[in-house]
DNA sequence: TGGTCACTGATTTTT
DNA sequence: TCAGTGACCA
């Protein structure tokens, strides 16, 4: 133990061994927080002589937990029978609320163990329903947009009627109306939304003193991770929690906060002062991560932000390269220049011996992935794109888990409204909507709406008679989950509707079958397989792997030993960022995905203004300071070489012509000295100065050029560091050879009219451009579309945000 | 009832 | 670009 106390530094130690009561460690990026942590409980466990059945850890991820309970039984040299619990937020509520929360009910009222966990997909489906239902447009109140209001006031542990008294428009009072019967159709369907999972855990704990006094004395130390990211009622979690011993111990960097969007709140690190008055605080300031020069640039970005209580961060590393900076043509060139530059980077650690090879590009959308993995594939490389659809939403995935969902709890209606007729079975919307009136009038479930509407024959024999057949279905899967599915089918009401010769009949004695055999079952029973076998595309052919995959997925989880219930809550709470694979060599993702991971090199793109920082983030100065933080993140993950990067041109969702892009304020935060332009196309323009666009720039791109002469080949040049000069085309034109390359592929790819537009007439504002408008005051150019007479500009105004303006009308003075 | 097709409109980040 | 929607036809 000694031994690896010295393995830290002072404040690390200190952090180590204050194990009582309650500590707050504002760590750093870089500074040793994780081993800081997994230390922290080993010395609990092993100096202490600490139950491990006593100590709670919470992380935002499964991965985290994952990897902080595999460091710490390292550490530790493996367990007993007990072992120290970590968990995110989210799945010990789930494990709480598993136990207890009927805890909460009185007679018939409140929620069952067996309750399900509806996803953002669900609470849409519900929103729509419910707009529909209130007759209310659905164009001016999107369900997305209700969702997190309703999501906000959640966090804010306001109730609908509170948001009803305190509305003083009527969008709000229609959105307190939709979460009104949000709320019932939840409780309805026995269903928990993810805020749910934490606002029910917080009522319990507060509402059954039993339940909370288990909890409190059980667990004598509680650890937080990623802290600055708690919100409201994690917080208070956290407080309920460590209520009888304080030993509470938050770890967190106000300057990485970059969820306040989902309720996060910054003031959770300032209360905890208040809230704990006896507790102490450590700083983590010593950076071993990265390079001087990385660390200077990255603190001088996020030096800007006015709301923080700063820090300085040092390392201990001297030298390192200048933060490269390239600046694209346009997006692809960007993207091409990503994978090059990865390429000859790992060829050249290879040579060197070095075997810190992993790279990472991040990118504030999701959407931006594309480019770059049409880029890599390009050079052969080996990607692994985190986020994006998972496969946990893939369409035939979900469709199987309803299936489960249903199986497990019928009346989810989600999930029946889900599978219902998928595969089709004649279950159309007409019949559809008489159930769903039913279940309205009625408060029942659509699940009993049903079992209604057949026993009083509400439908036509043809519909009855499809109905008959989906609740056999499911009512068979349930009995062989149960195992008395031979008794099931002696008294099941319609013997025609069920094929006894098949061969997935499941064998005659009692045996509850498992998930994997309910799914097999499902395949063939609801012909799913065997309409994807005859649509026979590769597209339906992958969708039936992907099932395959689920029943292997089943098959682990028996085998872990898990019911059918936990099998779904692994499903429901397994997320994007879980996928990351630390072995894998490049890896692309976004921005936020990156948090709490490192590489050696870190390629940040698409640095213009209104990508990055979004222009979502335009009128608000909080949530710049939010984009800004995030910028620090990303730089921060970098190790040894960060690289940013910039399109002077991107086409946004497809439009015809590129707009014109603005740099990133960010890039200007970065003192010059620290960064060098690596190669940009006709030199660097511009960082962020927007003058710089005003005069009459050249149209050369410069003489760096990725050659694809042939598909299946590397590049020429990939075993040879220096670029490939002696091209004698046309200066730039890695357009062609992309065109060249869909063409071969057989996609069309129409070609960009990447040609700056030269604006004609006296006006003719460039993006970039200082403008000055009447109403709106100065503002800057953002894009422009079209020419001449129709030309239309929009301009950002600091106070009214983005304009659209046709050129001719708007009385616009340059400035 | 259900499938196709054209159209539209929207694109942040996610436990 | 792409997903979701609505009209129309078998």
């Amino acid at each position: 133990m000694q031994q690896f106390l010295e393995r830290l530094n002072p404040q690390q130690r200190e952090a180590v061994v204050s194990t009582d009561g309650p500590l707050l460690i504002l760590a750093g990026a870089g500074s040793g927080k994780t081993r800081v942590i997994t230390y922290r409980i080993s010395y609990l466990l092993q100096e202490k002589g600490v139950r491990p059945e006593s100590v709670l850890a919470v992380t935002f991820t499964n991965k985290a937990a994952q990897e902080m309970a595999q460091r710490v039984e390292e550490l530790v040299g493996g367990f007993g029978v007990a072992k120290p619990l970590v968990a995110t937020f989210h799945s010990f509520c789930v494990r709480v609320l598993r136990r207890d929360i009927e805890a909460m009910r009185v007679g018939e009222l409140g929620y069952r163990k067996d309750f399900a966990i509806y996803d953002e997909n669900d609470q849409q489906q519900i929103v729509k329903a419910a707009i529909r239902r209130l007759g209310l447009d659905d164009k001016q109140l999107t369900p997305r947009n209700v969702l997190s209001r309703i999501s906000w006031a959640k966090n804010h542990m306001l109730d609908p009627q509170e948001i009803y008294l305190q509305s003083g428009d009527p969008k709000t009072e229609q959105i307190a109306h939709v979460y009104e019967i949000y709320r019932q159709e939840l409780r309805k369907a026995n269903a928990l939304d993810f805020d749910d999972l934490l606002l029910e855990t917080v009522r319990l704990l507060k509402t059954a003193e039993q339940v909370r006094n288990y909890y409190a004395r059980r667990f004598e130390y509680v650890l937080v991770d990623e802290y600055q990211d708690t919100n409201r009622p994690q917080y208070e979690l956290m407080r309920l929690l460590a209520g009888v011993h304080h030993n509470v111990c938050a770890v967190g960097d106000e300057d990485q906060s970059i969820y306040s969007w989902r309720g996060a709140d910054i003031r959770n690190i300032l209360e905890f002062e208040r809230d704990f008055p006896e507790s102490k605080i450590i700083r983590l300031e010593q950076n071993y991560r990265s390079t001087q020069p990385i660390l200077e640039a990255a603190s001088a970005v996020v030096a800007n932000n006015i709301h923080r209580k700063g820090k300085n961060l040092w390392t201990a590393r001297e030298g390192g390269a200048l933060i490269g900076y390239y600046e694209a043509p346009d997006g692809e060139n960007e993207a091409l220049f990503a994978a090059d530059y990865i390429s000859k980077y790992m060829a050249q650690a290879r040579t060197d011996g070095d075997d810190r090879t992993r790279a990472a590009i991040l990118y504030r959308t999701n959407s931006q992935s594309r480019l770059f993995e049409e880029a890599l594939r390009r050079y052969q490389l080996q990607y692994k794109v985190v986020g994006g659809f998972s496969f946990y939403e893939r369409a035939e995935i979900r469709d199987m888990i309803a299936y489960l969902k249903l199986i497990q709890n019928p009346d989810d209606s989600i999930a029946f409204m889900r599978v219902v007729n998928t595969p089709p079975r004649g279950i159309g919307k007409s019949t559809l909507d008489t159930l769903e009136r039913l279940a309205v009038e009625t408060g029942m479930s659509l699940w009993n709406a049903t079992e209604q509407a057949i026993q009083q024959q509400l439908l036509p024999p043809r519909a009855i008679a499809a109905l008959k057949g989906f609740r056999d279905l499911i009512e068979g899967a349930r009995a062989m989950l149960a195992g008395t599915y031979q008794q099931w089918l002696g008294s099941a009401s319609d013997q025609s509707e069920l094929d006894i010769e098949e061969r997935s009949e499941p064998e005659a004695e009692t045996r509850p079958a498992s998930i994997a055999e309910v799914l097999k079952f499902l395949h063939d029973r609801t012909g799913y397989i065997k309409q994807l076998e005859e649509e026979d595309t590769p597209d339906s052919l992958a969708r039936i792997d992907n099932l395959r995959e689920l029943v292997n997925a089943a098959m682990d989880s028996r085998d872990r030993g898990e019911t059918l219930e936990e099998f779904l809550d692994h499903a429901a709470l397994v997320s994007d960022t879980d996928q990351y694979e630390a072995n894998s060599q490049i890896t692309l993702m976004t921005l936020h995905s990156a948090k709490g991971l490192e590489f050696p090199l870190v390629i940040l793109a698409g640095m213009e203004e209104g990508l990055f920082p979004h222009s979502r983030t335009f009128l608000n100065p909080e949530e710049i300071e939010e984009e800004r933080r995030l910028c620090y993140v990303g730089m921060t993950r970098a190790m040894d070489m960060l690289i940013l990067s910039r399109a002077r041109y991107r086409r946004r969702y497809g439009t015809d012509m590129p707009e014109a892009s603005i740099a990133s304020r960010f890039l200007e935060e970065i003192p010059p000295q620290l960064m060098e332009d690596i190669g940009s196309p006709g030199g660097r323009r511009s960082r962020a100065s927007t003058q710089s666009w005003s005069s009459g720039e050249d149209h050369d791109f410069g003489s760096t050029h990725y050659a694809y002469e042939d598909e299946d080949q590397r590049p020429r040049y990939s075993n040879q560091p220096q670029k490939k000069t002696t091209y004698s085309g046309p200066a730039y034109n890695s357009i062609d050879n992309i065109a060249e390359f869909f063409a071969s592929r057989g996609k069309k790819f129409s070609r960009p009219k990447i040609e700056i537009e030269e604006p004609k007439g006296k006006r003719g504002f460039r993006p970039g451009q200082r403008v000055k408008h009447p109403k709106y005051g100065e503002g800057t150019v953002f894009k422009r579309e079209g020419d001449g007479e129709d030309a239309k500009i929009t301009v950002q105004f600091p106070r009214f945000g983005l304009k659209k303006l046709v050129e001719k009308y708007a009385q616009l003075e340059s400035c």
